[in-house]
DNA sequence: CATCCGTGGGA
DNA sequence: TTCCCAAGGAT
């Protein structure tokens, strides 16, 4: 744990860094509500900024507040997130949206407990919406934060596997009194960590505290353990993300046979739904690997059935 | 607490 | 080409 007078060095560093640096995204600027940054921030769980700018835009004009969107079926929301992934982001979106208008008048929390009691916010989630949209001082741990931390303080190459009571601890420390500062410090500190601070390759030579890393000082040791990576092909969530690429693009509900069968098979022509059927077929996963991957769309509530076939939630 | 849940760009 | 992994949350 830095010194107090080290402590204030780091806070100024790193915060002199971020003004210099820092990308100037939509969900930053002064004028963007509490609903565009919550936005912002869901679709942001694992997914890359670049990914997320069209989508945020489409979203905010097109639902400029809570209400827009609680007032329209969950699937508009499931349709229009888009290739984002993990469209389950898009649900509890809706159902966040719902909540807010039913619970809190329309108007996005500003406190981290109600926050966190929105569907789909979670304790990042929550301390980032109260921090930039609120000015709130709040310990923000995120991914690149984390990293940052287990570097620069504690001298190790990467966080431990799941989020612990030791970090949480550590980023309380760490985290500025003043309330502006605090919120500076959050985004400045996950800037490093999303544009220098990398997973892969760290741009060390361009960090503001390098002589300031436990990491560096200990001569760049290797991770202890080695990060098991997601598995893909062939799995589950493969064919999950595929029939949902048909289900978004779909006019009506998808007859069940159509996931099944060849649309060759089927003796007629699938209405617009011809590429994403076929990147289905391509994986040629077994039935019952379809049948699992069906059923759980139904129970998480991304598809509904209506007329014998799958259509997105109504 | 380990596992599951999408996607696509870059190394 | 294959592998890695990015502003996590829910169970």
């Amino acid at each position: 744990m830095p010194s107090e007078p080290e402590l204030q060095e780091l806070h100024t560093r790193i915060n002199a860094w971020f003004a210099g640096i820092a990308r100037d995204l939509p969900w930053r600027e002064a004028a963007c509500s509490p609903w565009g940054v919550l936005v912002s921030e869901i679709m942001l769980q694992q997914t890359p900024v670049v990914r997320v700018l069209p989508v945020w835009r489409e979203w905010l004009q097109r639902w400029p507040t809570p209400a827009g969107l609680a007032g329209e079926p969950a699937g508009e929301a499931v349709r229009s997130w888009g290739r984002l992934g993990y469209p389950r982001r898009a649900l509890r979106l809706h159902a966040a949206a719902v909540a807010i208008v039913e619970n809190h008048g329309g108007k996005v929390p500003d406190n981290y407990a109600d926050l966190l009691a929105l569907p789909g916010v979670g304790s990042y989630t929550a301390a980032a919406v109260a921090a930039f949209a609120y000015g709130r001082r709040e310990t923000v741990v995120d991914t690149n934060i984390r990293r940052v931390h287990a570097r620069l303080v504690s001298g190790v190459a990467l966080p431990a596997p799941a989020l612990t009571a030791a970090e949480m601890r550590l980023a309380a420390q760490l985290l500025p009194d003043d309330d502006g500062t605090s919120v500076r410090w959050n985004a400045a500190v996950m800037e490093l960590g999303a544009l220098v601070c990398t997973a892969r390759a760290p741009k060390c030579g361009d960090c503001p505290v390098r002589d300031s890393c436990a990491w560096r000082a200990a001569g760049e040791p290797p991770p202890s353990y080695i990060p098991k990576g997601q598995a893909w092909h062939g799995t589950d969530r493969q064919v999950r993300g595929a029939v949902m690429a048909v289900l978004r693009v779909a006019e009506g509900p998808v007859p069940a046979e159509m996931f099944q069968r060849e649309p060759a098979d089927l003796g007629f022509a699938p209405e617009g739904i011809g590429v994403p059927l076929a990147a289905l077929h391509r994986l040629n996963s077994a039935p019952e690997q379809l049948e699992r991957a069906l059923a759980g769309l139904l129970a998480d509530g991304l598809a509904e059935v209506q007329h014998g076939g799958y259509r997105l939630p109504g």
